[in-house]
DNA sequence: GTCTATACGGCGATAGAC
DNA sequence: GTCTATCGCCGTATAGAC
């Protein structure tokens, strides 16, 4: 049974998070959040215990709801051709639906890279074992080329995330629409998976 | 015929640069630079405007002198393969040499990506229209696969430089030391090569 | 437990005297 | 060009009302 008005933990995350989303972590204040929300600024506090911790509670919330799919695909058991096809597509679809997710990554990776390194979301997220086996088993069988899995994992998300990064960049070069950039990033998907199979030997 | 001793502004750029490079766009403080070149506070604003131009006053001096460099072999006259070869490399290099760049350009992106676009040193690495053409050229000519240039050009961006904005992770992830960080990205040279020019179609 | 009012210390930036 | 003094904002902490 929902409620029907939100309490004010909520406002504050819902401000929080539209005003992160808008202006980057950096550019928003604690006294413009409490104002969104129409709350005191101490309630902030009081919550949370510092505007750093709201953050990483709203980042580690969409984080974690999208990390787990993606998780579940390079740790599921379909054929490598499948899986990287599907990780890459699905991947690209999480950054166009929630662009958020690359600058907050980003921004926090920059400010304090111990505190990323330690989120159980990005360490679940990062943790490629079931796949790196997996590119193992297919070379000691002969069915692709000797490649270090790291490296291939690493040349994955580089060639999945890094655009949206620069996504700016992206589309002043080319004078894109937001709706261009995102035809852009649908593109790659075939792009980006044609690489890397072509690069371990399939296809 | 070179000063023995520095003026203040160059114990001012001296001081920033240094601190910046230890720890990052935003872990020095105005008062701490300031204190390390010995000079007044207040100083720092007569010279730079502010904080934020003193950085990027050095960050463009760094940049050019490396991306014109860059830029020029992207430009030059030489084999399609060679070219992707040799920018790879010597990028990577680069980047090697000075994690400074990308850590300041992460910030800088995050905290004002109009600022970033709008750089003409950066402008001027990321306009690969000789690059382009090339590859045009080439397609024409039967001697590549079809392929669209642009996302060519983000590929080999991406792989070159997001492994070093996500350093922390995968070190942590691998248990790498620095210079085994180092050596893993000497060895990227050949992967991300080797990927790009297998997914045109040469080698 | 929930909320208000207010204060603290640090920051980047600036006005104005010399 | 250089310095002192100070401003306004920020994130945070706390005393105390309900």
């Amino acid at each position: 049974m929902p409620k029907k008005t939100l309490s004010t933990k909520e406002k504050l995350l819902a401000a929080a998070t539209e005003l992160f989303i808008q202006k980057g972590f950096d550019r928003v204040g604690v006294r413009e959040i409490a104002a969104k929300a129409g709350i005191n600024l101490s309630l902030m506090n009081y919550y949370f215990q510092s505007k750093e911790r709201l953050l990483e509670h709203i980042f580690e919330k969409i984080i974690i709801s999208k990390a787990t799919h993606l998780k579940q695909i390079l740790d599921s058991n379909i054929s490598l051709e499948d899986k990287i096809k599907k990780y890459t597509t699905e991947y690209i679809d999480v950054l166009i639906d929630n662009p958020l997710i690359v600058s907050f990554f980003l921004a926090i990776l920059h400010r304090n890279p111990e505190k990323i390194v330690a989120m159980a979301s990005i360490r679940t997220l990062y943790n490629s074992e079931v796949f790196c086996k997996q590119l193992e088993d297919e070379m000691k069988a002969g069915r692709i080329r000797q490649v270090d899995p790291e490296q291939v994992f690493i040349c994955i998300v580089s060639l999945v995330i890094f655009p949206f990064a620069i996504k700016d960049l992206i589309m002043d070069r080319n004078n894109f629409s937001s709706s261009e950039f995102n035809k852009f990033s649908q593109q790659r998907k075939e792009v980006v998976s044609q690489m890397v199979l072509n690069f371990i030997g399939l296809k």
